[in-house]
DNA sequence: TTTGTAAATTGGTATTACCAATATTTGTTA
DNA sequence: TAACAAATATTGGTAATACCAATTTACAAA
């Protein structure tokens, strides 16, 4: 007989939750400084490691910043909580940047060859006026519109593959990319020529499905990615260049 | 001026970061168990608390699980985390096997041509092993045998395309696979030409792999899912035409 | 008032000890 | 011999303490 599991409580995890509690309901207020580490624990009557294990918790959870000397503090919530599996990967290993291009290229590029195959007529007239869309936005200054466009685009282009499997993951793929996207390299697409370049090929990726040749669809989707890789890979180099720069004028 | 943050080195971030990217790049699989703390601890060259304080960030993402007495072990997370959203889906919607099929198609599709170009000498000596056990499982009876040898060798494959994103996604699919199917239709692999059809299939794969050939790769893998397609169709024809032929019997 | 230095504060790391839950071994009994 | 139970060893959980390193604060000197 396979009893339920104990729930042995943990002293950890119950001053973490009150804690986390106490953030939640605003005791704690964002950007509040907790007591010290050391007044804290006694007055939870804990020692300081069990209270030092409850609070890096805390910090993994992104609710509280410790600055060694300064004290702890309730963050500011800046980030949400990554609902979602692929974005909690993603996020915070950055190693994992060149792989997730190159899945997002070989799965896009498959679903594009999907998708024109089977687009039916209403899938066409969707994507035809999604592209209208992604031209007007290109032309204005936008980048949010720019940004929603392009994702409706490329999330309209799974779902006219017709397989639920593909347009759930291009969907969680895009919106983890582009909220990153929006928060650090922001005016990526807002120079011309990449902005004309960009819907050259969402427009390339169209033709092809609009034609029916897969072979053409795939090829488009995986230029795309490609272009966009690189031009990140560009614009990251840039900027560093230009920090540096300003470091050294900085005299550090 | 605002200078740059100074990066102050955490001692415990830093042995979190070297055990989660560990867990991530698959060196340490799921369900695996840690070193004892004192241990582990020694083997790092960091003193316990600290190490403690990691394990506990980790705990708190979920990659991790403790046990008081009985250790750390590697959560699940990360094999179930991806197919989760769909399970539930496809559970209640038979309609949407067919895309459970097409997507697996598609993905180890990739996956086998990747694995085809990147494959080091290692992982063909991991596939030739895997490829053994196999054979010998095919040979036996024991269903259990079958399933698990045939689940660790297209994990195997995937993680020859040595891109985490693709491994863990083919991981998720073949445990949310093995989890709902095995239990209706287990004795697809019992039969006798079935099995052997199956197993020159999986050393087609292989075969492709160790000649360095991607396209070929693709083809077998594909290949491989489509004859599986075919096999669970067949059985479940079989299944329901048995099932109307008892109804009736039975006079209802 | 400004500035530089010393002191106090505070988080970070390490050592050690002991407790509690679990796993393993051992010995006894049927 | 097999099954069960007690003893033992292992392992994570908690605590106390000391010292280090970064930061903040206090205060004296210019």
């Amino acid at each position: 007989m396979v009893y339920q599991k104990v729930n042995v409580p943990r002293l950890a995890d119950a001053i973490m939750e009150q804690l986390e509690s106490q953030i939640i309901e605003g005791v704690l207020k964002p950007g509040a400084r907790l007591p010290a580490e050391r007044v804290l624990a006694e007055q939870l009557g804990v020692s300081r490691p069990s209270l030092r294990e409850a609070i890096q918790k805390l910090v993994a959870k992104g609710r509280i910043i410790s600055r060694q000397g300064g004290g702890n503090y309730v963050s500011d919530q800046l980030e949400t909580a990554f609902s979602d599996p692929w974005e909690q990967l993603i996020r915070q290993n950055t190693a994992l940047h060149g792989d997730v291009l190159e899945f997002r290229r070989a799965i896009e590029g498959v679903v594009a060859s999907m998708a024109a195959e089977r687009a039916t007529d209403a899938d066409l007239a969707h994507l035809k006026d999604l592209i209208g869309k992604l031209r007007r936005a290109y032309e204005g200054e936008d980048l949010a519109a720019q940004s929603a466009a392009d994702v409706a685009f490329h999330q309209a282009v799974a779902e006219a593959s017709h397989n639920v499997l593909f347009a759930h993951l291009v969907s969680s793929l895009l919106h983890m990319l582009h909220k990153n996207i929006e928060d650090n390299i922001a005016n990526l697409f807002a120079s011309g020529p990449v902005a004309g370049t960009l819907l050259e090929q969402h427009e390339a990726v169209w033709q092809a499905i609009e034609n029916r040749d897969p072979v053409a669809a795939r090829a488009a989707s995986e230029a795309h990615i490609d272009f966009v890789a690189k031009t990140m890979a560009h614009f990251r180099d840039e900027r560093e260049r230009r920090d540096r720069a300003q470091r050294r004028l900085a005299g550090v």
